[in-house]
DNA sequence: GGGAATATTCCC
DNA sequence: GGGAATATTCCC
């Protein structure tokens, strides 16, 4: 148990705090501006309004990337749950607007115990041994459809969110060209950043 | 067992030999400038000649980072060993001027796996969950979770299609728009078919 | 969404 | 020099 954790929060939690604190300040006096990421109205969670621009503009600024995924894999690390279908809002318990002291009580996931024993979770790095493939013959036939359940469960959710960061994809792209089209200029030149693979 | 460690080394290792050959690359055409780091005379080990440029100038085109601590901290993980006691001279068996091929044979020491596994080992984080209390469940509360996951799996399957959906239409646009700039008209007009609920 | 490998930091 | 926590990446 390091000093640290007693005492103050992870980095990554302090960290998103503060980028919030400090749109919430640019917004007040600069106004203007598109909203990046905000507070929700209530206060107890936040959205990101444009997964682009905070990638390029603010993840850099506090973390040692640029990758929304790399930014999502830590809100889960971290126990925040995806509170909205059709926006990047992000809830915890722990998290709210003007409740710093409350980010010290958040706690990193471990990998936590699972009700079952991993080496009876389907997984292509657990090649069959002699152990559970007995031990699998032994598993009712609920059992193994309840953990084919599970595993098309997870499959669903991992497709989800390649989909998800796809379209985000496509609205940055989308806002690019329209701004191509409405500020024409001689000379057309496509812009630079069109991931054509998306195309096909 | 990932398919990058059978073919390539690891990204740490491979940035050390580059960065050492492209110094060398540099002095041989360059010249003139002190030098910072390189292969030793045998060219079976690095030595760090200056620490101070080659954390401020060299470490952050290679790394995320610039101290020079948690670069020896990675020498030390892949088992180099430092071979003088004047200067920041490491070495390692397979770390040879000429033979990037060797790279891909080192590992990365582990902390050598437990016997128990670790929701067995005391910890403050793993308080007693509902899960881990009563694993063997009853029938009727494993009915229930059944019927929930059969539930979301539902949900997730409608949602992926809604998301494919409006990625196809993504990709409809996308053409268009490429296609408008490509073959620009006197007097833009937006292209009609633009779902402009899209894009907020 | 999360497991697991690698990278970086912190601390002894 | 290395253990261990956190961060980032990669992959399912």
């Amino acid at each position: 148990m390091s000093c640290r954790k007693s005492k103050c929060p992870a980095p990554f939690l302090s960290k998103t705090y503060d980028l919030l604190e400090e749109e919430r300040e640019a917004e007040r006096v600069g106004g203007g501006k598109k909203k990046i990421v905000s507070w929700n109205l209530e206060g107890n969670g936040f959205v990101v309004w444009c997964p682009a621009d905070f990638s390029d503009l603010m993840l850099p600024r506090y973390f040692k990337h640029n990758n929304f995924s790399s930014f999502i894999r830590q809100l889960n690390t971290y126990g925040f749950k995806k509170t909205a279908s059709k926006r990047w809002e992000f809830q915890h318990e722990k998290f709210r607007r003007g409740c710093r002291h409350l980010l010290a009580e958040m706690r990193r996931k471990k990998c936590q115990p699972s009700a079952f024993p991993s080496y009876l979770k389907p997984s292509a790095h657990h090649p069959p041994t002699q152990d559970n493939k007995s031990i699998a013959a032994t598993a009712t036939a609920s059992e193994v459809l309840f953990m084919e359940l599970m595993e098309e469960n997870k499959k669903l959710r991992r497709e989800r969110l390649e989909l998800e960061l796809q379209i985000a994809h496509f609205k940055t792209m989308e806002m690019k060209l329209l701004e191509c089209l409405s500020h024409p200029t001689p000379t057309h030149h496509y812009p630079p950043s069109i991931p054509i693979n998306y195309l096909n």
